[in-house]
DNA sequence: CGGATGTGCAACCCTGTAGTTGCACTGAAT
DNA sequence: ATTCAGTGCAACTACAGGGTTGCACATCCG
């Protein structure tokens, strides 16, 4: 899952996803330098890891943002940062303790 | 960025160092099933990303995470969120409208 | 000093994957 | 029915990156 935000492509793709809406595979890759089944991987990367959707509509594809995805990746992170932070806050303390009045 | 956030392995790195403190390359590879040049490689990757900094004591080599590197990530996930967020609450507006009493 | 321990650098496989091209299939429009 | 736009599948190339090994350099301890 943070493989498929690795790739910067996948990154703005998702972004522009999230600001414009749901789009096809094609008019997608019509703003990238890039082939057509370039993008569809990178899309079926982001579909697999559960960030993106695609609803079929007569011969298209609409992808679309899943908005719970994102909020494991954010946990993850708050709690290895709240990790250090502990071990912050236990420095802290114990560097006032020895040196405290 | 969320490349070195990409391979497990580095995750859990990340993890054990933001839990048990600044270690030695060679103390983390004692731990892995894997050559300490290879954990060096990774320790160095997320030096880079400005996850970890190395300090030298003597002959050693201590990493230690440095706190503010994973905001940027959360920055970003939020970001995306929040744009998809809006996504949904102007669709739902719209919903509310057209078919509202 | 000499040996042990820890680190750094470089060259080298090997797998994964981003990207391409080509072709077949399906739904819509004339 | 024919044509056109959109999609899906598969084979192929090429490059990045994870992992290894080998050796040289620095540091601590006897």
């Amino acid at each position: 899952m943070f493989a498929a935000l690795a790739d910067p492509t996948r990154r703005q793709l998702l972004d522009q996803l999230a600001s414009e809406g749901p789009l096809t595979a094609t008019a997608l890759a019509a703003r990238y330098p890039m082939s057509r089944q370039a993008v569809v991987k990178h899309l079926t990367a982001l579909a697999a890891a559960g960030l993106l959707v695609g609803e079929r509509q007569g011969r298209e594809v609409r992808y679309q943002v899943v908005g719970g995805g994102l909020g494991q990746a954010a946990t993850w992170l708050s709690e290895v940062g709240d990790r250090w932070d502990q071990r912050l806050d236990a420095l802290q303390r114990r560097f006032k303790d020895s040196s405290g009045p």
